[in-house]
DNA sequence: AGGATGGCATAGCGCTGCTATACCTACCGA
DNA sequence: TCGGTAGGTATAGCAGCGCTATGCCATCCT
């Protein structure tokens, strides 16, 4: 047991409590700090208490969702790309739902908000290529990458809440994709095909 | 104090509750019953226990979103309406941030689900009427006030969390209530005009 | 008029997150 | 090489939580 921090606790810490979360057990402090075999105090010298530590494991669902994200390699479809993001974004939150609303709980204090940018650059990276392709008119791409998000994001979250069905996730969410880019300028018929190709795979 | 169950106690502790909830105070047992007047045996009575009232409070909030919506009389301009009901949904939200945050936490397991159909029914009634008066394809109303709701929804939960600013509601809502019916087969200028006019009162 | 019923107040249980304290290990200057 | 020091970890105990067993008492039915 060496004197200085041990990141192994830390990381010990973070990973058993996502499983957890993931598993819908309840997160206790002693039944957390049980599992990642140390004390109640390691809790409190790693993140000084519960909230900090729900907080890094926000962080960690972040960082896995924009680790998934930057799998996803541009084509020369951008339209398909966003398709292709929002199916992954979707599937990412529906293998790991109780993660998925812990993350959204309070998003707003991120340790580091950084990597929720960087989960974001992708829908901004694929909306700006779509406009360079000509696709799009002469709209900011951060604008569109907001509307992708918070259609994703409402219709997502309304299917872990078991408010609506799974189904709803493929029946809404390329119509939802494509009726922002087609508002954005993209052809009809064409926006269609790409983002539920993107999303079909 | 009769014997039957006291309604009048059952009321005060949702209001309280909801009271408490909107102003952010913590809403603990001992506290609630101190509020209401009672003991604490009064919210197992009426409720059997926290999660029971926390149902209650829920639906209360959705009675009183299905009222505000329904205080929106139709016009001859369906995409106005549709607008205007979005504005309302954010309005109310934003103005009860803590308790729509609520709402949507189990918004699955209501009391009442009926309640939540009303709020909803608006929503496919203005979509329905969009349809019939030539605006939209031959398209389902559930499936447009679906995505008008998801889109709404998440906007607005993304705002009442604080991951995007209240600007982002004028910037985005009426943006994305178009796109849905626009991709519905509405024309775009004048759907543009005819929501933003309804957002905009 | 007198049981029987059932809502409400009280007291106490187990559990929670948290913290004060003690210990023990690793570093660092002499 | 060795003692002092600093800092992470283990333990014990605190106040607060939701919940429940128990007793009281007002109401209704016969």
């Amino acid at each position: 047991m060496p004197k200085p921090a041990d990141p192994a606790v830390r990381a010990a810490l973070i990973e058993h409590a996502a499983t957890m979360v993931v598993a819908r057990e309840p997160v206790t402090l002693r039944a957390l700090a049980t599992r990642a075999g140390t004390s109640t105090m390691g809790v409190y010298t790693h993140f000084g208490g519960m909230p900090g530590l729900w907080a890094a494991v926000r962080q960690e669902g972040f960082v896995r969702l924009a680790a998934r994200l930057a799998t996803l390699a541009p084509t020369d479809d951008p339209a398909g790309d966003l398709g292709a993001l929002g199916a992954a974004y979707a599937a990412n939150a529906l293998e790991n739902p109780a993660l998925y609303r812990l993350m959204f709980d309070a998003a707003a204090d991120l340790p580091d908000p950084d990597v929720a940018d960087a989960a974001f650059a992708p829908l901004v990276d694929g909306a700006r290529r779509a406009r360079e392709a000509g696709r799009l008119d002469d709209v900011d791409p951060v604008d569109v990458a907001t509307r992708l998000w918070a259609g994703g994001h409402g219709l997502v979250m309304l299917v872990v809440t078991d408010v609506l069905p799974r189904a709803a996730l493929t029946a809404h969410g390329p119509a939802l994709n494509a009726a922002v880019l087609i508002a954005a300028g993209d052809d009809p018929q064409r926006c269609t095909a790409s983002v539920q190709r993107g999303w079909g795979g």
